[in-house]
DNA sequence: AGCACGCCGACT
DNA sequence: GTCGGCGTGCTC
């Protein structure tokens, strides 16, 4: 195999295909498909993966590959497959696919720089620029103005170089390791010569005709005491000798992790635990649907599934959402699982994802627990993959590569054998609805451990609190209930949808809304900083003392934030002590686990927060939740706003009276006569599934028709519109008339960073051709999409973020 | 994507 | 004549 067929590291339309490298004969043993290599690309240098191996090549000037990155190949084949599959189901091109396989640091870094060859002065301007230095930054060069012209002709003389260089940013952190370079004999023999002043280097030697097996340097001085000075001579004499060894950063390496042993199943979860084992026993691909309320123990039947697979000397992906990847969780995994389990998720450094995912390379771990990319791991020999709260939007990337974790989760499955168990209380309405049509199984638990009861739901209608005179944000009942608590020494969760202070500033004389200069959206205000803030882009300005159009100074804040739910609580239950989680205090690393312990701990009593409180918490001191505004999600422009309601306000419950103590739920809302509201709080999934497939059923949405969304982008209103409409009257002449083509429609966020959005939107059970035709589309406009500031098409298939 | 090449108008 | 702008096409 003298060729190596690679695809380089330059996302377009015309190097989305393998471009062919002669393998130098030192690479012959290392080069196989799935290793990153550096090949010359035109005049540059960039990094590529091999794909393929063959013996010939069609093309008659193929240059040598330079570089080899990888010893084990960064990609399995398996992967390399899935790839392409995905580049297929997304259109995107294959390396960018390939790229969300890895880790951010296995992404290549690009410098230019040019090289003085001479000692000779050049040019009077280009020496300037080059100052003494034989290096120069390409783009100081750019920046200092001298003509291209000045530079090519030194260039042409050969007196400067034009240099690429890439650099793979992963770093590989090390410790200097000491080890004996004499066997036990000549070390005694040593001792007897060195000199009675010695000691201390007689220590050191003397520890090695103990200890065969390196020690790290640092290690080593500490225990006997002692520095480097002694240390040194023994090295230089080849008694010793010293070498670097790659050491791993485990983000949990100060932790301690209960061990647990299995729990002894419950009727409900034998049964539902019987066909996944038999499935991971017979290695069959087969997608299960676990159906269990909150509290129902789901995790004890992943457990113990993953524990059978790791019996069979198989492994696991085990994924769960962003958010709900708590330590309380990573506990669970690493007390029963100890150091086989590799975790991966957003709040490690770049370099812990790394390490992480070596561990999984390597074969360390054999189980990996983790938020979306954790789909990717590099295993080999997968016998199980679980998705935990399956309903989660966060398991569909929303940029470049839009993917579903699901869909690549069970197109692995098909691959390795073996079974998908999709895991969740409130089902996604098309999982459900193919748990029903047979194509998943569906098991169920539906009680929960320890005999506890789902709490009691109460709802209170906030209109009817505002007709008796109660302006406050917390209802009569809910206030009563936590002042209850307080005074048994029980906690409260609040629960919140929204973060900052309040939604928007407004002035009461004119009416005038504060909006973002570049999207069409009203600013929030943020309190701690007094600054208004764009959550769409990175603007922000002061908050006005005065209002800009009527220099009224009556501007207030309309809506509620945590922020403001923490001074409203402040006042009214000055006694109480109150825990504020939301992304804003959360952001540093650690502190979200600081402030669970803390609330574990009772060093508070009521914990307010946001989507992140919703998920997973399990304490047993919790006996009251409260959900302030029910309705914040039901208003939005999205289909799926009474089935996320109905997913929130469930899961949000199943946070109160987890063990002992019952629990209660208090639902504050404008629509308590709304089915997903009312139906949420009688914990009727079956009716609600009933009620919203109805509902999708009349109006042509998932689970019955397949979506595509199309989103346009220019700063140009007039030209998105113009293309939007010409796309969707291509669509809509090309699909069959059993497809509906909706739009253009301007997007609900109409602006976002000074660009106007349309979309046109495809509902469709069947059309083979779509993506053909799309790809048509982008064909089309390929040129005009190229420019700086020129269109933007995004095609999203399947998508949730319909805004 | 980035780079070279080549064609064109503007200017010392 | 030469410099620098941008459109076009190629990269094994």
């Amino acid at each position: 195999m003298t060729f190596a067929r690679v695809i380089v590291d330059v996302p377009s339309k015309n190097t989305n295909r393998p471009f062919d490298y002669k393998i130098p004969e030192k690479f012959e043993s290392v080069v196989q498909p799935g290793v990153r290599v550096i090949v010359p690309f035109g005049p540059r240098k960039i990094m590529g993966y091999v794909v393929a191996l063959t013996n010939e090549s069609d093309f008659d000037k193929v240059k040598n590959l330079s570089e080899v990155l990888d010893v084990t190949p960064a990609l399995t084949e398996e992967l390399l497959h899935l790839g392409k599959w995905l580049s297929k189901q997304t259109l995107s091109y294959y390396v960018s696919c390939l790229q969300v396989m890895l880790p951010q640091v296995m992404k290549a870094k690009y410098r230019k720089e040019l090289w003085k060859l001479t000692e000779s002065p050049l040019d009077s301007e280009l020496d300037r620029v080059f100052d003494g230095r034989a290096v120069l930054d390409y783009e100081e060069f750019d920046a200092s103005g001298v003509s291209y012209h000045t530079l090519r002709k030194h260039i042409d003389d050969g007196e400067v170089d034009v240099h690429y260089e890439v650099k793979s940013r992963e770093t590989k952190r090390t410790t200097r390791m000491v080890q004996p370079a004499l066997d036990e004999m000549e070390l005694l023999g040593f001792l007897e010569d060195l000199s009675k002043q010695a000691k201390k280097q007689k220590a050191i030697v003397e520890y090695f005709t103990e200890h065969r097996e390196p020690i790290s340097k640092k290690q080593l001085l500490q225990t006997l005491s002692t520095t480097s000075a002694s240390l040194k001579p023994l090295i230089k004499d080849g008694v010793l000798k010293e070498f670097d060894q790659e050491v791993f950063r485990d983000p949990y390496q100060d932790r301690e992790f209960e061990r647990t042993t299995p729990f002894e199943l419950t009727e409900e979860q034998a049964e539902a635990i019987g066909p996944i084992l038999k499935t991971i026993d017979r290695e069959q691909h087969d997608t299960f649907l676990l159906h269990g309320v909150t509290g129902s123990g789901k995790t004890e039947v992943y457990l113990q599934s993953i524990q059978k697979v790791m019996d069979k000397g198989e492994e696991a992906i085990m994924l769960v959402p962003e958010i709900a990847l708590t330590p309380q969780m990573v506990e669970r995994f690493k007390g029963r699982f100890g150091s086989k389990v590799a975790v991966l998720h957003s709040a490690l450094s770049a370099g812990e994802k790394y390490d992480e995912w070596r561990k999984i390379q390597r074969k360390e771990v054999q189980v990996v627990v983790g938020a979306r990319s954790a789909i990717f791991a590099p295993f080999s020999n997968i016998g199980l993959i679980i998705i935990d709260e399956e309903h989660e939007t966060s398991y569909k990337q929303e940029d470049r590569t839009r993917y579903h974790a699901r869909d690549v989760a069970i197109e692995r499955a098909k691959r390795h054998h073996c079974p998908v168990v999709l895991g969740s209380a409130t089902p996604a309405l098309e999982s459900y609805a193919r748990a029903a049509k047979g194509n998943y199984q569906l098991l169920t638990l539906s009680k929960r451990m320890n005999d506890a009861t789902m709490p009691d739901v109460e709802i209170v209608d906030m209109r009817e609190e505002l007709h008796e005179g109660n302006r406050s944000m917390f209802s009569r009942m809910l206030k009563e209930k936590i002042e209850d608590r307080l005074t048994k020494g029980e906690q409260a969760v609040l629960f919140l949808n929204r973060r900052g202070y309040s939604t928007f500033v407004m002035c009461r004389d004119c009416g005038h809304v504060s909006e973002c200069p570049h999207c069409d959206i009203a600013l929030t205000f943020h309190k701690r900083q007094n600054r208004l803030k764009c959550h769409y882009c990175s603007h922000e300005e002061p908050m006005p003392t005065e209002c800009p159009e009527c220099e009224s100074k009556t501007i207030r804040y309309f809506g509620t934030g945590t922020q403001k739910v923490e001074e409203a609580l402040e006042q009214l239950i000055p006694e109480a002590r109150v825990l504020r989680m939301d992304v804003d205090t959360t952001r540093r690393k650690g502190s979200h686990e600081r402030l669970l312990t803390k609330f574990g701990n009772k060093e508070a009593d009521i914990l307010l927060g946001t989507q992140m409180i919703a998920k997973g918490l399990d304490f047993g001191n919790v006996t009251l939740v409260g959900v302030l505004a029910a309705d914040s999600l039901l208003n939005l422009p999205d289909f799926r706003a009474s089935e996320k309601t109905f997913q929130l306000l469930t899961q949000v419950s199943g946070r109160a009276g987890r063990h002992e103590k019952p629990g209660e739920v208090v639902v504050q809302t404008y629509t308590p006569e709304h089915y997903s509201v009312d139906l949420a709080s009688e914990y009727d999934f079956d009716r609600f599934f009933q009620e919203e497939m109805r509902i999708r059923k009349a109006f042509n949405y998932p689970p019955y028709y397949f979506l595509t969304l199309i989103t346009v982008s220019h700063p140009n209103q007039l030209k998105v519109q113009e293309v939007t409409t010409k796309i969707a009257q291509f669509m809509r002449q090309k699909l069959s008339d059993q497809s509906f083509v909706l739009g253009p429609t301007p997007s609900a966020l109409t602006r976002i960073n000074n660009r106007y959005r349309y979309q046109c939107m495809i509902k469709y059970k069947k059309e083979p051709e779509q993506r053909k035709l799309v790809e048509r589309i982008l064909h089309y406009y390929e040129d005009e999409m190229k420019q700086e500031n020129g269109l933007q098409i995004i095609v999203d298939f399947q998508p949730y973020q319909l805004m």
